[in-house]
RNA sequence: CGCGGAGUAGAGCAGUUGGUAGCUCGUCGGGCUCAUAACCCGGAGGUCGCAGGUUCAAGUCCUGUCUCCGCAACCA
């Protein structure tokens, strides 16, 4: 019999700057649909990737001085970037496209062509309005008070030469699509849809662009590049290897089985992407399920509000495993959800330390203590077993049936939920059963407490298995710890009870889910967050120039003269400040207090020659008489801000003139 | 203005096709000691934003209304 074969994606994620927890939330959640599928036996092919095209990275390479390939390079393949996570979250995607790849863009470049020549995609004029210093247009809804929203400068009506995609053309196909199937899920997002975009008519899509070249080049006429999206969406057939001969997966893959989006892009995967595919004549993807957001404070989590949240710091941190555990147990994958450190640490401590982790232990732990680690044969049956066997016994033999049915929902945070059920009922059949009271009597008891222990050990392992999706290291660890074999961690396996051998090692191992102290970790993860904004920030500011004038006798009138320290000394109880004694030329000792204790050690002073003002006049700090103030240059690096002295030759006398 | 979402115990959230309102944390009391000061049981605490309507029965359907959030063309 031929295996059944399941295809999954991902978006392709816009490197343009580093990945945050919300790319991870769907990555994650994709790459557990995918682990599941696996464990239920399909053939599966699980993509994902990187949408490396357009104006946005171009203008951002420019910006950083490199060409767009190297930006893409550095996010993508670099230290800590899109690869990198993957690797450290563990995901176990098939493949990975860069639309920068040479097949990818062969095939494009065939695709934009085949429906030019069908006569969906035509040339026509783009009408908007232009900025004509930033060499860009907007559409009337981008305008910001009817002027550009980069430069805030007029724009005037223009138009170009374009070719556009007949979307119209596809409306009421991609209507009945959405309305009378279940292609988009969750069902919510279909009114949205169709009320926003098919309802007030969809008009001709703009499929290419001339005012930047970081794109997929129009073969056949050049200057034009391919519009992101008909670039971006057909990864999805390019990477199997649709007119392409990289790969050659396509008939056996295509249609996928499910595009996990992010309900922002659930427009371009709904009625754009299979409008194209229409044109093209291919087959549509059976679904297209828009997830939620993680908010942060009830918002959107955006770079300009500072508040991204850094998947790097949360996994090296609480586990990888517990981190994605926590986004698809906590929130409904439908819907948004609200992250916060304290949620992350709390369901951990709750669901992975107290509940599954504290019944793997005590299990082992007793297992150990009260037969040696291993069970004696026998143990799997009783002949009169109370309620509560029978009710454990049944809630983890019917748990296959429930999990199942919600993955196969797609809602994750369900089966999960289902799964807990089982294990918070194996904590309680500990209370009910008592083994460490049957062990004070083993001669009596012996059999009944193996048979305990046994159950324990059975149920453990069928949410093992279940969770393994979610947590697949943590759960082989688990594995070990209850002397589970390969061949009982399957998916039939799930189903039979009884499948673990009686006689099987068990090792109580190290805590697999250690207790996250709250207090002390929120306030390390405050701390780092506090170094990763200040990493963040420009390494080199310096302020503005002035745009006011000063007349040149206005200026002469500030006498600027090289001074000699003949002393310095710190102020008491001044952080700040420094007391210097001067040779200003006059004969007389100059006292000046300046705030840069900070930058200088006294002693490395005496003897340098600044230059200072002195016709201000004085004033007292800290009790204290300056006469003149020492100049120095201040900048901001990471915002902190910077002074140094001004230092010039020694050679010069003290108390010439600067002018 | 338009469209969408949300308003449920002190906090954070679940509630699929309408049928006795649940979960986590917190709180109060009890049990247990195998275990990661974890586990188990019980109590207190909710007029499910507000007002109407349909129904034997509504958090769940319909109408109106208030408040908050998001989207409006490349931020999962």
């Amino acid at each position: 019999m031929e295996q059944k074969k399941f295809y999954i994606t991902t978006p392709i994620y816009y490197p343009s700057d580093k990945l945050h927890i919300g790319h991870t939330y769907c990555t994650v959640a994709t790459d557990a649909m995918a682990r599941y599928k696996r464990l239920c036996g399909y053939d599966v092919c699980f993509l994902t990737g990187t949408d490396e095209h357009g104006q946005k990275i171009e203008t951002k390479a420019k910006e950083a001085g490199v060409t767009p390939k190297e930006f893409v390079d550095s996010i993508v393949e670099g230290p800590r970037g899109v690869k990198d996570l993957w690797k450290l979250m563990n995901i176990s995607n098939d493949r990975f496209i860069r639309t920068t790849d040479d097949y990818h863009v062969a095939s494009i470049q065939k695709i934009f062509k085949k429906m030019y020549e069908n006569g969906d995609i035509y040339k026509g004029a783009y009408k908007g309005k232009y900025c004509t210093p930033c060499e860009s247009f907007w559409t009337e809804s981008q305008l910001k008070d009817g002027c550009c929203p980069d430069c805030g400068r007029p724009v005037v009506d223009a138009e170009e030469e374009a070719y556009f995609f007949r979307l119209s053309k596809y409306a009421d196909k991609v209507r009945d699509l959405l309305e009378n199937t279940d292609f988009l899920q969750p069902r919510s997002r279909v009114n949205e849809m169709v009320k926003n975009f098919i309802d007030p008519g969809l008009e001709d899509l703009c499929v290419s662009r001339t005012s930047f070249t970081w794109g997929v080049p129009v073969d056949f006429d050049p200057g034009h590049v391919v519009y992101v999206w008909v670039d971006a969406l057909f990864n999805y057939t390019t990477a199997l290897g649709f007119l392409n001969d990289k790969y050659d997966d396509y008939d056996h893959y295509w249609p996928a089985d499910y595009h996990f989006v992010g309900k922002e892009i659930v427009r371009f995967h709904s009625i754009i992407w299979p409008a194209m595919l229409m044109s093209m004549g291919m087959p549509l993807p059976k679904h297209v399920f828009g997830h939620g957001w993680l908010l942060l404070d009830g918002g959107k989590m955006s770079k300009s509000k500072g508040n991204v949240v850094d998947p790097y710091i949360l996994a090296e941190k609480f586990g990888v495993d517990a981190l994605r555990f926590f986004l698809m147990r906590t929130f409904p994958f439908g819907s948004d959800g609200n992250f916060s450190n304290e949620l992350l640490i709390q369901t951990i401590n709750t669901d992975l330390a107290n509940d599954l982790g504290n019944l793997l232990s005590r299990t082992t732990a007793m297992v150990g203590k009260y037969f040696g680690g291993q069970l004696p044969e026998g143990c799997k049956s009783w002949d009169a077993p109370e309620t509560f066997d029978t009710d454990l016994i049944s809630m983890a033999s019917a748990l296959r049936g429930a999990y199942e049915a919600q993955m196969e929902a797609c809602t994750p945070h369900n089966a999960l939920a289902e799964v807990f059920k089982v294990i918070q009922r194996a904590n309680k059949y500990i209370d009910e059963t008592a083994p460490w009271a049957l062990a004070k009597d083993m001669e009596a008891n012996g059999k009944r407490l193996a048979h305990v222990l046994y159950n324990l050990l059975e149920a453990t392992r069928i949410c093992g298995i279940l969770l393994t999706p979610f947590m697949p290291e943590s759960m082989s660890k688990l594995f070990v710890q209850i002397g589970a074999g390969a061949d009982i961690q399957t998916w039939d396996s799930v189903a039979i009870w009884g499948s673990l051998s009686e006689t099987a090692a068990v090792t109580k191992g190290e805590n697999l889910f250690p207790r996250i102290d709250m207090d002390k970790a929120i306030a390390e993860l405050e701390e780092a967050a506090e170094a990763a904004r200040k990493a963040a920030l420009p390494a080199i500011e310096v302020e503005p120039q002035l745009e006011e004038k000063v007349d040149f006798d206005t200026f002469c009138k500030s006498d600027f003269r090289a001074v000699k320290v003949k002393a310095c000394e710190n102020v008491k109880k001044s952080e700040k400040l420094l007391k210097f004694t001067l040779d200003d030329g006059t004969g007389t000792d100059r006292q000046i207090l300046s705030g840069i204790a900070k930058y200088y050690k006294p002693a490395e002073l005496v003897g340098k020659t600044l230059v200072a003002i002195v016709n201000l006049p004085p004033r007292k700090m800290m009790g204290q008489e300056s006469c003149g103030m020492l100049i120095s240059a201040v900048h901001t690096e990471k915002g902190e801000e910077k002074l140094h002295l001004l230092m010039v030759d020694d050679a010069i006398p003290a108390g010439a003139k600067l002018c």
